[in-house]
DNA sequence: GGGATGAGTTCCATTATTTGAAACTCGGTT
DNA sequence: AACCGAGTTTCAAATAATGGAACTCATCCC
C-alpha cells in the first residue's frame, strides 16, 4: 500500500505528507503524524504549515488536529467536471439506473486501484462524496476486472504488481496467475462478474468502457445481492449495460470541451 | 479573483499551477498554460511534469492536454468524510429535505467564498460533484450572508475585502457598507434570505450553523423559485431549519472521530 | 525539397530554497 | 522550582529549483 512516492522533489514530499494525513482517516495531531512520518520534526512541521495555509490541510485550532482541507473539495469538483468520462456518462447512468431499477457504479482505474467516480442508488436517497471518490481493489471487483482485462501487457504487468490479493472471501482470486485466467475469460465473454469475491452476498455484472481503439476509459456495473439475484440472472442486463457503455465511450471519445467557458460566475444555487 | 498566492516556496508555486489548470475549466495544452502563467517555460514544464506524475494532473496523450487529476477526487473524498460538518449533517439533511420537499444546501466558508459541501434535490435525480464542491459568492447568497453575519469583526473585515461585489441582479448588494447593514439585520432576525440577489427568480432562506461558542461552522438553506414561493412564504420553514441547524451544530461540535479506523478495507461496492 | 515556424523537451552553471540538529518557548506536571 | 513533552524557531550546510539557451521534431509554406 505504501508505495514510496519519493521523487519529484519538494512537491512530491509535500504531497506525501498530504496523503499521510488523508490515510489516517481522521483528524491527526502533529505528533501522531511525526511518529508515522519519515521526515524530521522541523521538516514535517514546515510542510504541514505550508499545506495548511494553502488550504490543502485544515487545522482545527480547538482540537489541535489536521485534516484534509476544503481546497481539495474545490479542486476535485473541477477534476470531476473536466474528466472526459464522468460528466458525459452522467445522464446515461441516470437513465440506465432508472430503467433497470438497480444500483449502478461508474469507475475508473487510478494507480492500479478502482476509483468510483459516480453512482446511482436505485432506492435510497442521494449519496455523495461519501461514495464517489471512494477507492476499491481492482482484482476482486467487477469493474476492476473488466478494466484490467483490456489493458495491454505492459500496463497489466505494472497494475498486477500493485494488487494486494487479500482474500476477502473464499471466492477471491488471490494470485496473479488465477486472475490472469479470469481476465482472459472476461475478454472473450465481453463482460465481468463479481461473484462474491469482495463481499459475501454481493454480486455484480460489469462492462468495460472502451474507445474505438480499445483503450480503457472506465467501467460500468450493476450491483445487487444474492438475495435478489443470481449471476445468471444478471446476464439479462448485459445488453443494456453494453449499449450504455458503448454510448458513453463514443461520446467521451469524441468529446471536445465546449469552446470558451469564460464566465467565472455561474448561476444555480443560493 | 487572482489572489497572488506566491509564498510557501516551491509547494505553493506548484499548487498555483494546479489552480491555473483548474481555473481553465477545460483541458489545456501546455502552451496555453504557459501563456497564462508567470513562470518561464522550463519551470512551468517541470511543475506540470511533477504534478502529472503525482496524479494531481492528468495528461491526455491523445489530445495533448492537461486537466485536474483523479488523485484529487480521492483526496477530496477523505476531506469530505473527515470534515466534522458534512458527514454529520448528512442524515439530517436527508430528513429535512424529505420533510420539506424542497432543495436543501449545506455550505461552508472557504477563503471568503461559499463552498457547497452537500445538497439534496427535492425532485430531480441526483447531482454529484457537479454540485458539491462548487464555489459561489458569499455576499449575495443566503448561506453566504448567514455565515458572514456571525464572523467576528477581524474575520469579517478580511472576508469583505475578498468580495467582488459584482452586480448579478438589481437586488444584489454591491458595497461593503450596504452588506454590513444587511448582516446586522440577519443577526437580529436569526436567519438570512436571498431575495433574488444572485439570480432572478431564485430565492432562499438560510440558517447559520453555530457552535455553542457562536463560532461559524457553516450554513443550511432551502432554495426555491419565485414561481412557487415568496420570501414571506419561506418563513414558515424557519423553525425546521433552525432546529436542524442546531442539531447539526451540536453533533458536529461534540463529535470525536470513532476511535481507531485501522481497517483499510471497507465493504460496499462491487 | 528545404527552410521557417512553433510546440515541447533537455541542459547546466547559477542561485535560492530546503534541510534538520539543536536550541528555544510555553503549558502543564510533579 | 525543576521537569516534561508538544510545538516552534534558528541557521550554516547541503540540496534542489531556476531559467536562458540550445535542441528535437513535427508541421506548414514557398
Amino acid at each position: 500500500m505504501a508505495r514510496a512516492t519519493s521523487a519529484d522533489g519538494t512537491v512530491g514530499k509535500a504531497l506525501e505528507v498530504l496523503d499521510q494525513v488523508a490515510a489516517f482517516g481522521r483528524p491527526v495531531r502533529f505528533s501522531e503524524l511525526l511518529a508515522a512520518s519519515p521526515f524530521p520534526k522541523a521538516t514535517l512541521y514546515r510542510f504541514v504549515q505550508t499545506l495548511t495555509n494553502q488550504g490543502m490541510l485544515a487545522f482545527d485550532a480547538e482540537r489541535q488536529t489536521y485534516a484534509p482541507g476544503l481546497r481539495l473539495v474545490r479542486l476535485a469538483h473541477t477534476a470531476w467536471e473536466q474528466s472526459s468520462l464522468a460528466p458525459v456518462a452522467r445522464p446515461m447512468i441516470d437513465q440506465l439506473s432508472e430503467q433497470l431499477g438497480e444500483t449502478v457504479h461508474l469507475a475508473q482505474l487510478d494507480h492500479g486501484h478502482v476509483l468510483y467516480v459516480d453512482k446511482r442508488n436505485a432506492a435510497d436517497p442521494i449519496e455523495m462524496f461519501s461514495q464517489a471518490g471512494r477507492v476499491g481493489p481492482a482484482y476482486c471487483t467487477g469493474v476492476g476486472k473488466a478494466m484490467l482485462a483490456h489493458l495491454d501487457e505492459g500496463e497489466l504487468e505494472r497494475v498486477l504488481a500493485m494488487q494486494s490479493f487479500h482474500r476477502f472471501t473464499d471466492k477471491t482470486f488471490t494470485t496473479a496467475a488465477a486472475l490472469r485466467a479470469e481476465l482472459a475469460a472476461i475478454r472473450t465473454r465481453g463482460h465481468a462478474y463479481d461473484d462474491e469475491e469482495h463481499e459475501v452476498g454481493i454480486i455484480c455484472i460489469a462492462m468495460p468502457i472502451l474507445t474505438r481503439t480499445k483503450r480503457v476509459l472506465g467501467a460500468l456495473s450493476v450491483t445487487t445481492s444474492t438475495d435478489r439475484n443470481s449471476l445468471g440472472g444478471l446476464d439479462r442486463l448485459a445488453p443494456d449495460l453494453r449499449q450504455t457503455a458503448r454510448a458513453i465511450a463514443e461520446e467521451a471519445d469524441s468529446w471536445r470541451f465546449p469552446e470558451e467557458t469564460r464566465s467565472t460566475h455561474r448561476a444555480g444555487a443560493a
